[in-house]
RNA sequence: GGUUCCUUGGCCGAGUGGCUAGGCAGCGGUCUGCAAAACCGUGUACGGCGGUUCGACUCCGCCAGGAACCUCCA
């Protein structure tokens, strides 16, 4: 058992051993983003936690097939509206684009900071505008089935007759009765049965410009659509992990469930997986709450409530230290911490190559591995893990500074787990502070500078090495002294 | 209003019925011509009030404060 890994199911609400459908394969299916804006630090959270459990599942050996989907049919900002319009198309207008101009480049976007931040690209990456027509053939499943129902062109899913055989509410822990008490209000003269219906084709207005023809009429897939028709195309009727933001729950996954039962008559997901949302100033972030933060303003440091500029590892870093199950609330104060803890974290990595063994270990190497592999089996608890990666940072400057000593045969392992560990299953990656590359006549020039001072120190000429120094450091040039010389770079 | 959850030392953030989480900051030290950086050492916290228990920060109840979902959202 402790050797396991065990992950937190929502929809059982418990921890729970990981058996894959087939053995040594795993299939993920990830909600991805709706592509009508920039990426913000909720996206970051969102897939760089699944990128994690994604990085964490190949480390244990599995073949994994990564799904992640694009949003790029706009579902409708207000379905009550008769104006009806999409995000994306609403962008569109705005912007003076074609609707997959947009898309293409907030996906473009999206593509880049998921890069920077280290998040391994998807297996496959299916766009919704590319699989109507699977769309549809499922919408006509459910008709067959009766769980759905038409009305003026648009097909509804009906709720009401599927919790009569089933439970919808399950995952997000609500019954139908409650929802009917607590909607009951916003009910109008609606083309649906009942305000909880939800759509699964929609007719299009004169105005709607992504449409698509269908027997029912021109229009386009209801949202909840595209991740049940896209995950059962990829990974099969029934899969293992479904993943997503916490706010996804309902309604977007409970009407997952509903659809792929009503389709199938099975549900497809064997494990749900939800990450928490960042907050700040304890409350959500939000796009639609206006108090979001991009991930271009995070990496510039270009937002009025940011001190400085993150780098995308510090932000990765930041976020790896919280649980994905927490909320985690941002500040610059915590920020700030993240960044030199990673750096401390690096540093311990530069100076582990450079020791060498002994005859016998003073440390033990094993059981540092095992226990930040047990945290990680935990359902992914990643701070746990990176904590036992700090008390081995104490322990290689301890190593380096003659403390401890450690057997050839432990150092390598100590290595191999650290690279494993570090750059593979947590997906942190070396960042040059600033790049001096390609930039020779710089870097010979301080180079030259500090060796001048140098001399001056060797001459205990201070007031020359001081204002070498000084003036450096005025220039942007950070110089740190070290034994046997020195080193610099740009802040 | 309904459902669910949270409240930990200066800040962030784990975890457990009795045993030091960790990071950052602070403080002390090593190093240094001075400094910076780096490294070492250091803090005994768990919203309030009751209860269960030999023992609760951890379990139960109540109260206070906060959050998420119930509408698009990662």
């Amino acid at each position: 058992m402790e050797n396991q890994f065990v992950i937190y199911n929502t929809i059982s609400r418990k921890k729970e051993v990981f058996e894959p459908l087939v053995p040594g394969k795993a299939g993920l299916y990830v909600c991805g983003p709706t592509v009508y804006s920039n990426s913000h630090l909720g996206h970051a959270r969102a897939y760089i936690t699944f990128d994690l459990l994604f990085r964490y599942l190949t480390h244990l050996g599995y073949k994994v097939r990564y799904v992640r989907n694009i949003t790029d049919v706009g579902h409708l900002e207000d379905e009550e509206e008769e104006t009806g319009e999409d995000k994306i198309t609403k962008k569109a207008r705005l912007e003076k684009l074609e609707p997959m101009e947009v898309v293409q480049m907030y996906m473009n976007t999206f593509h880049r900071n998921m890069d920077e931040l280290n998040v391994i690209r998807p297996s496959i990456e299916p766009r919704a505008s590319g699989h109507i027509i699977e769309q549809q053939e499922m919408i006509e499943s459910i008709l067959e089935n009766g769980y759905a129902y038409e009305s003026n062109g648009s097909i509804y899913f009906d709720v009401e007759k599927y919790n009569k055989e089933y439970n919808y509410g399950k995952l997000s822990g609500r019954n139908l009765e409650d929802i009917k008490t607590n909607t009951r209000v916003l009910d109008g003269q609606s083309e649906k049965k009942n305000s909880f219906d939800f759509a699964l084709w929609k007719k299009a207005t004169p105005e709607h410009i992504m449409r698509w023809p269908s027997k029912w009429s021109d229009g386009f897939p209801g949202w909840h659509l595209e991740c049940s028709a896209m995950s059962t195309k990829y990974l099969g009727e029934q899969f293992d992990i479904h993943g997503g933001g916490m706010d996804l729950r309902f309604p977007h996954h409970e009407c997952e469930i509903a659809q792929s039962t009503a389709s199938q008559g099975k549900e497809a997901v064997r494990y749900w997986m939800h990450n928490n949302m960042i907050t700040i100033n304890g409350q959500k972030m939000a796009r639609s709450l206006g108090n979001f933060i991009t991930l271009d303003e995070l990496f510039t440091g270009n937002h009025e409530v940011l001190e400085q500029a993150y780098s995308p590892m510090t932000i990765r870093f930041f976020i790896l230290q919280a649980h994905y199950r927490s909320t985690i609330d941002f500040s610059n104060e915590a920020l700030q911490a993240s960044e030199k803890g990673l750096e401390r974290l690096m540093t311990a990595l530069k100076t582990l190559d450079k020791l060498t063994g002994s005859k016998q270990s003073t440390v033990n190497v094993s059981e540092l591995k095992e226990n930040c592999l047990a945290a990680l089996n935990d359902d992914m608890n990643s701070p746990i893990a990176i904590a036992h990666l700090f008390e081995g940072v104490k322990m290689i400057n301890s190593l380096k500074a003659g403390n401890e000593t450690i057997s050839g045969e432990d150092l390598k392992e100590l290595k191999a787990f650290y690279e494993t560990a570090v750059f593979d299953i947590l997906g942190l990656k070396e960042e040059n502070s600033k790049n001096t590359q390609g930039n020779e006549v710089l870097e010979g020039a301080v180079d030259l500078l500090l060796k001048l001072r140098q001399e001056a120190k060797a001459n205990k000429d201070w007031g020359t090495a001081d204002k070498i120094r000084n003036e450096l450091n005025e220039l942007g040039v950070e110089i740190k002294d070290t034994k046997d010389g020195f080193e610099w770079s740009l802040k």
